[in-house]
DNA sequence: CGTGAAAGAGCGGACTT
DNA sequence: AAGTCCGCTCTTTCACG
């Protein structure tokens, strides 16, 4: 993991798109080289995945929502069965389970509100275990991705 | 946006490196038609991008906050230049604007407690419109992504 | 790590329904 | 308007220096 592989993951968190032609000269190494690396990136894990990102607008998403739930009980078995529900349900895009004030922070989306209602009561109101949940309505996603940051430091 | 669109996105939200006639296979198109409709999407900018998606453990294993900022003010200018710095921050991988309780929510990766003491610092107290921050520390990233659902319908 | 040849994938045009 | 077939071009891949 030399600054090569930097500039290399860099590039393909903005585009994995590019041809190895354009990485090389990028990151000043030849496009084979590229490649191998890249390769190399891949079998050892350190890119996850390559995928395409949507544009929830045009898909008729257009609701995004963070939810704060705060569980009853934090017995294990309830978390885990809370956990495998989030990963299952298609509207949660994301669910972080937490230290602070709520148990669980969620990302949501929805057609409408309608929808979301009918989200929040299948899987809170339902759930004798989920004590409260905050909703917050996002309005302006002003960054959102998945990029981390490769300058400087990082043990590969 | 028909039901093949919908299986092609829903591939491609999973692994965008799959070759057309494999996804040909999967959608049941020829690899031809599977081509045309991606580059109609990407165009149309159902697809908004392609990126790969890096490990962050593997970059040095790197902790994930999720913030809610409050603001002195919620004058324009004062938001906009907020928006600004943290679009421009790579510790900041994702920054909504929302309503309720916070003015903001943020989702922060740092290498450590004191890296993103600094963060804080820079950020926040430095920073004379914010009014308080509240961090949760992330214990268990559930469920990480950006996959948009596209069971049933939706308006391209 | 860089070079060169071979296999494979993507791309666009013409034709069909 | 959309899908298929069939060329061509570009990209990736692998063996070797």
């Amino acid at each position: 993991m030399d600054e090569f592989d930097r500039k290399l993951l860099n590039q393909m968190q903005i585009n994995n798109r590019q041809t190895a032609e354009i990485l090389s000269e990028k990151v000043g190494l030849s496009p084979a080289a590229c490649q191998k690396r890249l390769k190399k990136l891949r079998e050892t894990g350190v890119i996850a995945s390559d995928i395409s990102v949507l544009d929830p607008a045009s898909i008729g998403r257009r609701m995004t929502m963070i939810v704060e739930v705060t569980m009853e009980r934090e017995r294990p078995e309830y978390l885990d069965e809370f956990k495998r529900k989030m990963r299952a349900s298609p509207e949660v895009m994301q669910c972080y389970y937490v230290t602070g004030t709520a148990d669980f922070v969620l990302i949501v989306t929805a057609k409408d509100m309608k929808d979301y209602e009918e989200f929040t009561r299948n899987f809170f109101f339902q759930n004798s275990n989920v004590r409260r949940f905050q909703t917050n309505v996002v309005m302006d996603g002003v960054k959102v991705g998945l990029a981390v940051p490769l300058s400087g430091d990082g043990e590969g």
